[in-house]
DNA sequence: AGATTTCATTGATATAGATCAAGTATATTT
DNA sequence: AAATATACTTGATCTATATCAATGAAATCT
């Protein structure tokens, strides 16, 4: 159950047998169904979740009704509304389960008793922090300083592993591009 | 020298007197002159600055030569290329004062021998990061969301002191707009 | 204080990408 | 396997915002 939590966690940091057996039991396991909701608008987002196997998304969705994607995790990503968790305010965000998918869940109150407790994990989560800032920031320039096509581009070269896994209509909303116009730049690039 | 820092991180954690003292050390301070840069793109980002006084921003230029302003920062923020810094690449970005300032620089190193030699640290730069992934996100939403005037109206709401501080063209470059654009929200507004 | 550079405003025009609509293909359910 | 829903493609049109251009207002320099 936890092989990706830790092959990932000791990407990052060092840690021992006896501290791995102390964060196991701050986590519980759960199952999700696709298209089954992990967290809805309006909720408090109560938990951080790994995904051990399968693959969430969450989104925002403005008045008009259309979905923005916020962030995809796969095998071996966190995924959350950590605003929502930190503050326990109503998160602004859905969540749900584009396949089938196994996840560790850990409360706010875990998180900062294991924190706390394993000193090792706080050094985890800022590195862990640290990296997100970077994509996000290199998202977010991408999306000021780029035509839909560079931005589609870029993705592809840099993160090609989203762009398989992830349905078209999706991708298109995460690069902030309506789908009719990313299958137009499909067609364009391959001839 | 040291009283918006600490006034800053006591925000987010305690921090005892001794733990003061010993977090000075890798402190260094810095003037910086109006319109002076602090890192070039190619240049290896090799200081975290944290802004006693003053104003700097953050940039990157496309092939264009149009600037996007990704950062701005003024008393009591950090300023830095975290790849950059973390990964020793060079950096893709411009940073550079908007007014004169006073800063604290932390090397890499430094930054490193903090963390381990004072936890507490660890645990302050944790909480940063986490703020500025919340704040990353938020504007990423408005970037894929919001028109360019919904985005405005969101800025003046949620930042007003950034409306107040930074010069116009600048806020439309962070907004992802064109100046002219801007002007004319402005114009529509006050009506 | 006058000269020069930089920034803000306003108007006219162009364009990337959205929207609307309809058809085709692919999944999912019964 | 048929039926239904969901996703993808393609074309026609529309629109928000960019771009280009010119003028006026601040700010900065000498």
């Amino acid at each position: 159950m936890f092989e990706v939590f830790f092959s990932q966690v000791k990407d990052k940091v060092l840690i021992s047998e006896q501290e791995q057996n102390l964060v196991k039991t701050f986590f519980s396991p759960k199952k999700i169904r696709k298209k089954q909701y992990l967290l809805q608008e309006e909720d408090v987002c109560k938990h951080l979740a790994f995904v051990e196997r399968g693959l969430l998304r969450s989104y925002s969705v403005d008045e008009k009704g259309t979905e923005h994607m916020i962030h995809f995790a796969w095998e071996g990503w966190w995924m959350a509304d950590i605003l929502s968790f930190l503050s326990a305010e109503p998160s602004t965000y859905f969540i749900d389960a584009i396949e089938e998918s196994e996840l560790l869940l850990i409360s706010l109150q875990g998180f900062e008793e294991m924190l706390l407790k394993v000193p090792v994990m706080e050094r985890y989560f800022r590195i862990l922090f640290q990296n997100n800032i970077i994509s996000k920031e290199r998202r977010l320039i991408q999306s000021l300083a780029y035509s839909a096509e560079e931005k589609y581009l870029h993705l592809l070269a840099n993160n090609p592993q989203l762009v398989q896994k992830i349905p078209q209509n999706l991708v298109a909303s995460y690069l902030g591009i309506t789908p009719e116009t990313l299958s137009r730049i499909k067609r364009k690039i391959t001839k």
